[in-house]
DNA sequence: CTTATTTTGCAACGTTCACTACAGAATACG
DNA sequence: CGTATTCTGTAGTGAACGTTGCAAAATAAG
C-alpha cells in the first residue's frame, strides 16, 4: 500500500510490487487478478470506511473539537514520518495516462465521499443550535477540506510537524472567523 | 503547456504532442531535444517569474490586499474554465515513476520560491509597522499556501468559482485573526 | 530558379509496461 | 506418505514509451 500511496498508482510497476511484496507476478496475478484490483484493496486498507482519522474526528460530541480533531488529527498523520508524506486518496492519482482514468475518478469519488461527511456534521450541528443558523456548511466544509489537501501537499513538500500544527491553528482561527460571521449574521 | 498541466509530465506521451501540436516527432526533438527540456519550456511559460497573479499580488502597497488579492487572483486562475483547472507547478508531477524525481523537484523548487516570496512580503509588512511586531511571517505564509495548493486539488475536483471565492473568503478570516492574534500578543 | 534548411514518414532502437501460459518446485493438507 | 494446492521461474505477448537515423518531401531564402 505505502508504495501506491508515495509514488502513485502509475509510478509503481509490477515489478516494483514484486520486489516489495517478495513473491512473483504470477502469484500476484493469482492473488489479485490485475494491478488495478491491487491499487483498489490499497486504497480500502488505507481508507476503510468509518475508520480513518475524519471518521473518528466526526464522531466528537461537539462540533469546535469536531473540526480541531479533523485538521490536526489528519495533519499528523501527513506529516507522519513512518510513512508516506500527505494523504493517498489526494496524491495517489493525480497523473494519469490515457486509460487510467477509473483510478483517479475513485479516489475523487472517496474525497467527494468524506467532504459530504464534513459538511453533514456541520449541518448537523446547526440544527442542533451548535451552530448559528446563518452557517452555510458547504462553505465551511469546502474550507476544511481545502485546508486538508493543501495540508497535504505541504506534507509532501516537506512540511514540519510544527509547520503543519502551526497551519492548523491559523485555519481553526479561520473557522472560528465563519462561526462568528454567520453569528453575527443570525443576529440581523 | 496546457497538455503537461492537465495530464502531468508522465500522462502526456510524445505521440499526444505530436498530434497536439501537428508535428513529427523527430521535429519535436530537433526543437526541444528531449521531452523534459519541452516540460522545463512549457513550465517557464505557465510559470514566468515576476509575471504570475502571485508575482502581480505581491507588489500591490498594502498587505490585507496583497494577501486578499494572492487567494482571489489565483483562486480565479485555478478555476478559469478555459485552462485546466488546478496550479500547473502542484499538479503536474505528482505521480512520477523511477528516473524522474527530477522533474517533481524543479516544481517544487518553484513552489519554494512563491513561498520565500509571499513570506519575505509578509516579514517587509511587519518591518514597515503594517503588521503586528509578533507576527510569525513563515506560518502565515505556510497557512496562505496551504489554502493556495487546497484551492488547486479542489479545482481539479471541480469546484466552481463561486465555491472557490467562499473558500477564499473563509480562508482571508483565518488571516486576520491571525493579524488579530499577533496584535493581542504585540500589546502583552 | 537553385540551394539550403526544415520537416516528414518510416522504421527502427532498447526499454518498460501489465499480463499470461505452463512445467516444475515448494508447500499445505489429510 | 501421497495428493492437492500454491508459488516460482521462465519465456513470452502485445503495446507503449522516449528517442534516433535517414532518405525524401516540403518549405524558406537568396
Amino acid at each position: 500500500m505505502e508504495m501506491f500511496w508515495r509514488h502513485g498508482y502509475e509510478g509503481v510497476s509490477i515489478k516494483m510490487l514484486e520486489e516489495r511484496l517478495g513473491i512473483a507476478a504470477t502469484s500476484l496475478y493469482a492473488a489479485f487478478g490485475s494491478k488495478d484490483a491491487l491499487f483498489d484493496e490499497a486504497v480500502e486498507m488505507y481508507d476503510p470506511d468509518g475508520a480513518t482519522p475524519t471518521d473518528r474526528a466526526l464522531r466528537l460530541p461537539h462540533v469546535r473539537e469536531v473540526v480541531e480533531a479533523l485538521l490536526r488529527d489528519n495533519a499528523e498523520a501527513y506529516v507522519d514520518p513512518t510513512t508516506p508524506a500527505g494523504c493517498m486518496l489526494v496524491v495517489a492519482a493525480v497523473n494519469l495516462s490515457s486509460g487510467h482514468d477509473h483510478v483517479g475518478e475513485k479516489l475523487a469519488a472517496r474525497r467527494r465521499r468524506d467532504s459530504e461527511k464534513i459538511r453533514r456534521r456541520i449541518e448537523r450541528a446547526v440544527r442542533d443550535g451548535e451552530l448559528p443558523r446563518r452557517m452555510d456548511p458547504a462553505r465551511a466544509s469546502s474550507y476544511l477540506v481545502t485546508v486538508l489537501h493543501g495540508l497535504s501537499i505541504q506534507a509532501r513538500d516537506g512540511c514540519t510537524r510544527d509547520e503543519a500544527v502551526g497551519i492548523v491553528t491559523a485555519a481553526l482561527g479561520g473557522w472560528d472567523a465563519l462561526v462568528d460571521d454567520a453569528a453575527a449574521l443570525s443576529r440581523s
